[in-house]
Order: C-alpha cells, then sequence, then structure tokens
DNA sequence: GATAGAACAGACCAACTAGTTTGTCTATAC
DNA sequence: GTATAGACAAACTAGTTGGTCTGTTCTATC
C-alpha cells in the first residue's frame, strides 16, 4: 500500500465486505471487522459509503451481481438444447464455484431471505437480479422453441421461474443438509422434469 | 394476568419471539423488543430461558415444528395420489397459511440460510425438520407405489428431496417477487414434473 | 510550488444489547 | 402459619455498534 488508491480501497472494502456478509449475513457483518479485515480505518469507509446499508447495496450491486451473472447466467450462452445441457452445467457447478458457496450458500438468495422483507431497497436491487436470472432463462427456452428441442406450447417464463426456484431450493436444503445426495436427487429430478418440455414426436 | 402463570408466561415468550423471528430474523430479534410486546420483564426472560440462543431452539422446537407439521406434514395424511393430489394441496396453501407468511416467507427457511452455518445447535434442529418432511413426502410416495400411482423404479427420497427444495426455493423467490405468477408457474411446472412419475401404462 | 479538494487516520460518542443481580412476591408443601 | 423454592420485577452493567468529527496527508491542477 505504499501510495493512494481510492479506486483500489473502495474495491478492498467491497471485497471484504462480501465476504463477511456472505459468511454472517447482512446484519451479521460487522463494519468494525470489515475494517480490521482489509486494514483500513473508519475515516476510509465513511469516505467512500455513506451508510451500512449503502454498502450493502453497493455491494449487491458490484459484488453479488457479476456473480450471479458468471455462475448462472454467462453459461447458459453456451447451451443450445436446455433439456441436455441444463443438468450438465449443474454437473460442473462444483468446480465452477468457490468453496465459500458450498458452506454459505447462495450470496443471492441468502440476502433474499434475510433482506427482501426488512428493506425495500435490499428487496428491489436482488428482484432485479432474480428478474435478469429468470429472463435469461425464458430466452434461452425460447431459443430452443424455434430448434424443435421444447415443445411450442410451453410456457418458457413459467419453467424459467420453476428452474430458478429449484436451484435456489436445492441449494437451501443442501446448506442445512450437507449431503450430496440432495444435491444428485436435484439433479436427477430436474432432468426428468425438463424432459416433459420436449415435443411428443422428438426422442427423449 | 390477574395471578401467576409460569406456563402461560413461557408460552407468551414463545409466541412473540417466533413472530419476532419471523419479522426480523433470530440476529435481527431483539429480546427487549421480545419483552416489550409480551409486557415482560428481563426477570422473566432468563427465568424461563438460559440465553437469546436457547430461545431460539424452544421457537424452533416448539414453534416452528409444529407450524411445519400442520402446513406441510399433516395433510399429507389425506392424500392418496400425490401426483392429483399435491398440486391441490398447492392451491389450498393459500387459505391455510397465515398472512405473516406471505410477506416474511417461511419460518423454518428463514432460520435455515440466516443460521444453518452460523450455528451448529440450529443446523441440527433445521436438519431433523427438513429429513422429517422428506420422509414423510418418501413414504407418501412409497405408499403411491404400491396402488401404482407412480412407477415402481422412482427413486422416492429423491423426489421428496426435490418437492420440498422446489417449495422452499419458489417461497423464496416469491417472497423478493410478489408476483402471483411465481406461484402459479410453481404449481403447474411441478405438476408436469409429478406427472413423470406415472406408470407408463396408465393415463396422464 | 502554491492551493484546493480528495482520501484517508484515528479518537470519540451515543445508542443499543445481551446478560446479571438483587430483591420481592406467590404458591405449595408440611 | 411458616419454610422453601419457584416466578418474576426492575435497576444495572459491560461490551458492542454504527456513525461522527477533527485533523493530516496525498495529489492533481494551474
Amino acid at each position: 500500500m505504499a501510495t493512494r488508491n481510492p479506486q483500489q480501497t473502495r474495491e478492498r472494502l467491497l471485497e471484504t465486505a462480501f465476504q463477511e456478509i456472505h459468511a454472517h449475513g447482512f446484519q451479521g457483518m460487522r463494519v468494525d471487522e470489515v475494517l480490521r479485515l482489509s486494514g483500513l480505518q473508519k475515516g476510509a469507509f465513511y469516505h467512500h459509503f455513506g451508510s451500512k446499508t449503502e454498502l450493502g447495496y453497493a455491494v449487491l450491486e458490484e459484488q453479488v451481481r457479476p456473480m450471479v451473472e458468471s455462475v448462472w447466467l454467462d453459461p447458459l450462452a453456451e447451451i443450445e438444447d436446455p433439456v441436455r445441457d441444463i443438468p450438465h452445467l449443474l454437473d460442473s457447478l462444483g468446480e465452477r464455484v468457490p468453496l465459500a458457496m458450498r458452506e454459505h450458500g447462495c450470496p443471492l438468495n441468502n440476502l433474499a431471505q434475510e433482506m427482501a422483507d426488512q428493506d425495500e431497497g435490499f428487496r428491489m436491487r436482488i428482484a432485479e437480479l432474480f428478474d435478469n436470472w429468470i429472463t435469461a432463462l425464458e430466452e434461452l427456452f425460447e431459443k430452443a422453441k424455434v430448434k424443435d428441442y421444447v415443445r411450442e406450447d410451453v410456457d418458457s417464463r413459467a419453467v424459467a421461474r420453476f428452474v430458478v426456484a429449484v436451484l435456489e431450493g436445492c441449494i437451501g436444503v443442501f446448506k442445512v443438509d450437507h449431503a450430496m445426495e440432495q444435491w444428485t436427487a436435484c439433479r436427477s429430478q430436474i432432468s426428468a422434469y425438463l424432459s416433459t418440455l420436449r415435443p411428443a414426436h422428438r426422442s427423449p
């Protein structure tokens, strides 16, 4: 930390806060602890962020959002047939996500369950992230219709909502259970579910 | 509150604490606020409970547990054909659960996501409740096999795990979204999923 | 190289929070 | 009736927490 670097200071605060929020929740995250871990002082913190809540918003926008995008959104670009490839995506998930995800669950879902009914600012931002995710899946299924991977009469948005719910729900139960069985069960059953979307004439 | 009644006092503390935990999470619940709302004093609280954490355990065992049982477990007793009746169960859910459930989500899942990785005592108790739920569903599908409502080769436990994950996930997304669409989507898609469990010779 | 504002350091504070202590009242057993 | 332990009331405490304030240092600009 030879010279001053406000951008890097801000980033350090954001990254440390993200880890602390992920580990203890937003309410459980302590400003003092973030400062201690990042080796900074109160002055730096309240220079870059107006309050603890504003830091939370910034973490959501600048840490959770790109994480959701890289883990859940970006991989969708390489999928052609969702019925076949979404289960594969889940298989590779273990290698693609950091270890903290397995212990503390999905940062987005954690914040959603903790803060959605506590703070409207959180709720709105979280809702947007969920909507981005759902919409991305929806578009995937719409494209799959064109290529006849999926029936024409499928409600793509309903399917997308369902898939998101399944994933968050499964991660949530896994957080309590820590049984690989929960994960494999989710994978096999979502595979069975997705096959219901196939056109009748197509082989499963 | 004319005369003394320790059982009633304890119950009052538990009920108030349950509401506060449901509304603000366990970490967000304040002992002082529970006392204020229940019209009691510190003496009463620490006479009945050793600490805030022990109160949390008691709420889980004596408030959340019976609530999970009455909402999710007991209705299963009346189900004969899960493929047909589980969607019906979801339809009637809106009438069967209190209003607070829609605003604050599922108390069990809230505590699970907040506390499972924070406190082993919470994690164990929550895991047991989830396991009871999963096992009850598992037995339902096993019985359905006998009556040929469900294929013999179905992995009942995997299906049960999946159903629980779907429900908690859907409630979780709904908590953020507040769109009835999320609920109807979940209902229609779980219906489609369950139909994959049917024996081949049986009409859907 | 003067200067103005940004980028901090660090002491300080008021409010809050779980938990303690001391004392009082009440029911019950004898 | 009296002893005893349970069931509280209420003041108190030590530690924590988010946030403020003052002052100092760096840095870009002219």
